[in-house]
DNA sequence: TTCTTGCTTTTTGAATACAATTTGATAGCG
DNA sequence: CGCTATCAAATTGTATTCAAAAAGCAAGAA
């Protein structure tokens, strides 16, 4: 018998059009492409990607499921209005799966992936010296998603996943104050302090804390009218 | 004016063809009706149902995103499979959402909602002490929906019953020892009077370590083999 | 003017038709 | 005897067509 079955190989990914169409689609929502509350009209999807009407409509069943888009029957599809209501519904419960990853983190990690993690730490703490916010931001985002993988768990990073693309449907950008921004770095200090110390109890409660700043910031975006604000990435 | 505007109506939900298919074929599903790893062709359910392939198949793309079956390109889709990898995945995701159900239940809960469950919870331990079990499992999972409700949270509601439903495809069936069951009846006195305590915290251990317990029942099936059991309900 | 009412246009829902891929079976070859 | 290659059938992927519903518009009445 060959070496064949026991290997595990990627299971290549021949995507079908419907699923090349939910990827590009999502992405036209998440960067604003695509307004929240606008109608999509069917037909001019089809145009833009040169496809027919059945693959498409199967790619926003499937957004519609993610609850990206707003299907409304013989009334076509919207992309998701965030209400702050739903982003007080939505953290709580992200809040609770990051605070997952943290102590599953804290049990598997492996020093190199801690190591990595600690590199990413101390080259964001240059950004934030040097005061470069949308370096920093990037970081920040590498930090929680090496997190994230760290906790080896693919159902958890999918629901995770899954909300945090809900609520980039806000487009919101953060307005940190330096005393906000210095003290999302100390408790970044003590996120990375807690995971080499693998202490899960407490990174759970920093990660849930951490997280807690960040809704305030997405619920001011709503209620400052997130339409305006076209063509601006989302901000950690 | 007339006094219509000012009358928020129920707003009537004719749902389409694909929105009842989902439901449907989710259905069969948990029925065991479509076994897991069965490989369910297109035709065969337009038959069966009486509808072309175009809402149908949009129906299996939902069905795909929600992880109850996997969709391979070109090769049709299959009832997916859990291992117990995906149990000792899926559990901790869904002891987490659990857990945040305890604590938010115990700050929102109203007086007449926990006189609710806790009729709910004696008429549970009648049937506990006349040892019947079909009763006590139908009473055990209104008492943990009552809860998720208490909770009050949407999002929080779909994400655990649709881990709830993964769970589902082992079409698992208690096999609970008399010693295991008084066990489960004391955590359930436990659960019980934490919620009157509006004791968040010990809530929230409690039902963790409850759900704890399910999940040996669900691997222990997958072990047996779960498609000889076939016909037969999933238990809590 | 403003509201209603009926018709036309547009858009969506569903079914059918066509193309491409996979599967499995058979024949040919080593 | 076993393996490979080629071809036919079945199944899925995509496009097109037809039907139903909704949105827009214009004419008429209050």
């Amino acid at each position: 018998m060959s070496q064949l079955a026991q290997l595990t190989v990627q299971p290549l990914s021949r995507s079908s059009l419907h699923e090349e169409l939910v990827a590009r689609i999502r992405e036209m929502i998440f960067s604003g492409e695509l307004q929240g509350g606008e109608r999509v009209p069917e037909q001019r999807l089809c145009d833009m990607f040169g496809v027919s009407r059945t693959p498409l409509r199967e790619a926003l069943k499937v957004l519609g499921g993610e609850g990206l888009l707003d299907l409304l029957p013989n009334r076509g599809a919207r992309v998701t209005m965030l209400t702050e209501a739903d982003v007080d519904e939505i953290f709580p419960v992200m809040g609770a799966l990051e605070a997952l990853s943290g102590e599953l983190a804290c049990t598997r990690i492996t020093d190199a992936e801690f190591a990595e993690i600690r590199a990413l730490h101390y080259q964001m703490a240059l950004h934030h010296t040097r005061r470069e916010l949308p370096q920093y931001f990037a970081l920040n985002q590498q930090i929680h998603e090496a997190i994230l993988r760290a906790a080896a768990n693919p159902t958890l990073e999918t629901q995770y996943r899954s909300l945090a693309g809900r609520i980039r449907l806000a487009r919101f950008r953060s307005n940190m104050t330096p005393a906000r921004w210095d003290q999302a770095m100390r408790e970044h200090d003590e996120i990375l302090a807690a995971l080499e110390a693998r202490d899960g109890g407490r990174l759970s409660d920093l990660l849930g804390r951490h997280l807690e700043n960040k809704r305030e910031t997405v619920k001011q975006s709503i209620r400052d009218g997130h339409g305006d604000s076209a063509g601006v990435a989302a901000y950690d």
